[in-house]
DNA sequence: TCACCATGCAGAAACGTATCGCCTGACCTG
DNA sequence: CAGGTCAGGCGATACGTTTCTGCATGGTGA
């Protein structure tokens, strides 16, 4: 290539990147011959030579077996999808890895830094990557992890208002569907009902089952309704738990919203078509998914300070039938609606 | 780390990749000197030295403005699921990367080789990574792109199917619902409609629509069933057909499945809970996924001869209720029962 | 005893880029 | 005309591997 232009090595590397003291029409020369050759520079090479390689990783957790689950729930396809995007609009661009710390493939790639979602108490991933200084930022709040920044929904607003949502629709003894699993998502939601339920003097009723096993979804809700206290609302923490509590509901006989107000946290539009259409709490991933991505380059990059920055992100609650007793007069409304009172 | 293990670089390199003539007593120490390190062999100077980086791209169709509707459908959701599994199982990692030739972010990354989806008749993509000498397999048939290996649904035996299958349901006219754009599975799809209608003397019923635009699916649908010439069956090509024309049904008051036959190709497990449920085509994409990676790493490790290999994977038709004129006996059937006639 | 070979390891080149500092003219200035 | 300045460009080095080749050493068979 330097041949072909009549130029040195470094002149070629000057011209491309825009560096050097260079007249523009060598640029220009330099450049018309690349493109007439059809020259790349080594991705490899820059790599090895600046320490950057445009790559960021997107951890996500494998639950049981099968090593990736990532798109079942649509709320980690979305944010897949958004953090994609939000990379490439910036230069880079996004590998998948499992959370698992088979070495044989996290050394195989060098990566600028890594978004981890959900990371575990102490997360051996997480900690094996800031032993090698790559900027880690987290979907969801780290437990004890050095992560250099952290996105998540304010989880404990978001049950709040749905309780109190439910309350204002005339329920009166709110029951959780909820998981095993420490994850903080499951952790800060149900501590949040059981608070909620201390504060208004209800006795709490929940049930929790394996969030990843989808059979135990659909008997937990099952049981749920079984019980002798059977809530006369539902709060359901996962993606299923709303077709599972409509089925059961049906089961045993209880209208929906008439008997039950149900709700779940969902991020799929299938809920807009059911009988009746179940209200939902979106946790909005797109954006999530987006600003995770952006303070990661951020930090890449040395933009902002040195700093953990950590930003808590709103969530929609997306009202419908199913937690109304009269018919709903709005579509969306956010989860504390200016009129409320 | 080869002064810290008492050894030449030489011996850590043999050591820590099991070449060399070496004692097990010294690959041992390096391994364990390695360990206690924590020293990982930096990826960007393995990839310069050997030519291989261990990384796949996974290329995605954009369609309009957003740089990414890739998990939009489920069934591209699913295939990345599976394809990144598939990576993974065999020591690659997957790189998403849009199709657009934008090539700052395609040349800031050492590809071993690429999976394209859907190429278009002459991509300009497949084009650069061949003469970049990057192997390619396409998911789709590719038009004249110099692919390595192909895989593809057999959709012409698909369509043909599932016309059976609705005249054996009793259909006199069946509609078609299909897309304008170009691409390979449209266009199978769709000749093979029209010549199903040839040999069977059916007049064809059709309409077309641009297939990324959700309200121009719903327009289309409707359009369908609001012809003089109104088809008693139909079959939509996309995933959202369904919804749209149960909906559009609705509007004129058809029955489903009495006074309309409804399929529609989808991954969405959404139609099987929609009233009626309906009968789905499914192209299997984690099984097209699956093997489009194997094929790709197989031309990549030189595994196997060097013509190029193409595939064609069986769909599945999944016979619920609104496709037949008597309740269903069984839940999933083939395309062609083995006792029908 | 000598040639020969297997064994265990090290030296050095090469992969292709980015960057530091040096070199060469041309031009300006006193 | 000597000395200084500056634009324009190049040489050399380093990044961290892999791999080819080569050098010892000790054992073995003739």
């Amino acid at each position: 290539m330097a041949a072909a232009a009549g130029v040195s090595i470094t002149t070629v590397s000057d011209a491309l990147n825009g560096k050097g003291r260079l007249p523009e029409a060598t640029r220009r020369h330099v450049r018309e011959v690349a493109d007439r050759l059809g020259y790349r520079p080594s991705a490899a090479a820059r790599t090895l030579r600046t320490g950057r390689s445009g790559l960021i990783g997107l951890t996500v957790t494998t639950y049981g077996e099968e090593p990736f689950t990532f798109t079942e729930f649509a709320y980690f396809a979305e944010m897949a999808r958004a953090a994609t995007s939000a990379a490439l609009a910036r230069g880079y661009a996004l590998v998948i890895l499992p959370a698992t710390s088979r070495h044989d493939v996290w050394s195989n790639v060098a990566l600028d830094g890594t978004v981890v979602i959900d990371p575990a108490e102490h997360d051996p991933v997480v900690a094996e990557l800031a032993r090698q200084g790559v900027p880690v930022v987290s979907d969801g709040r780290p437990g004890n992890c050095p992560v250099h920044a952290w996105v998540d929904n304010d989880h404990e607003a978001a049950v709040l208002g749905i309780l109190e949502h439910l309350a204002a629709a005339g329920a009166r003894r709110i029951g959780l569907l909820t998981g095993t699993s420490t994850d903080t998502y499951t952790r800060l939601s149900t501590t949040a009902y059981l608070s909620w339920c201390e504060r208004v003097g209800q006795e709490p009723v929940y049930e929790c089952y394996p969030a990843h096993d989808a059979c135990a979804g659909a008997i937990a809700a099952d049981r749920l309704l079984a019980r002798p206290d059977r809530p006369d609302a539902v709060y359901g923490l996962f993606d299923p738990n709303g077709t599972d509590l409509l089925a059961a509901a049906r089961r045993y006989g209880l209208r929906v919203p008439e008997d039950l107000l149900l709700v779940c946290c969902s991020e799929s539009d299938v809920y807009a078509t059911t009988e009746p259409p179940i209200t939902t709490l979106s946790l909005k991933p797109g954006r999530i998914g987006t600003t995770v991505v952006q303070l990661l380059i951020d930090v890449i990059e040395g933009v902002g300070g040195t700093q953990p920055i950590q930003q808590v992100m709103p969530t929609d609650l997306i009202v419908r039938t199913s937690s109304q007793r009269r018919p709903p007069r709005v579509k969306v409304s956010p989860p504390r609606s200016p009129g409320a009172g």
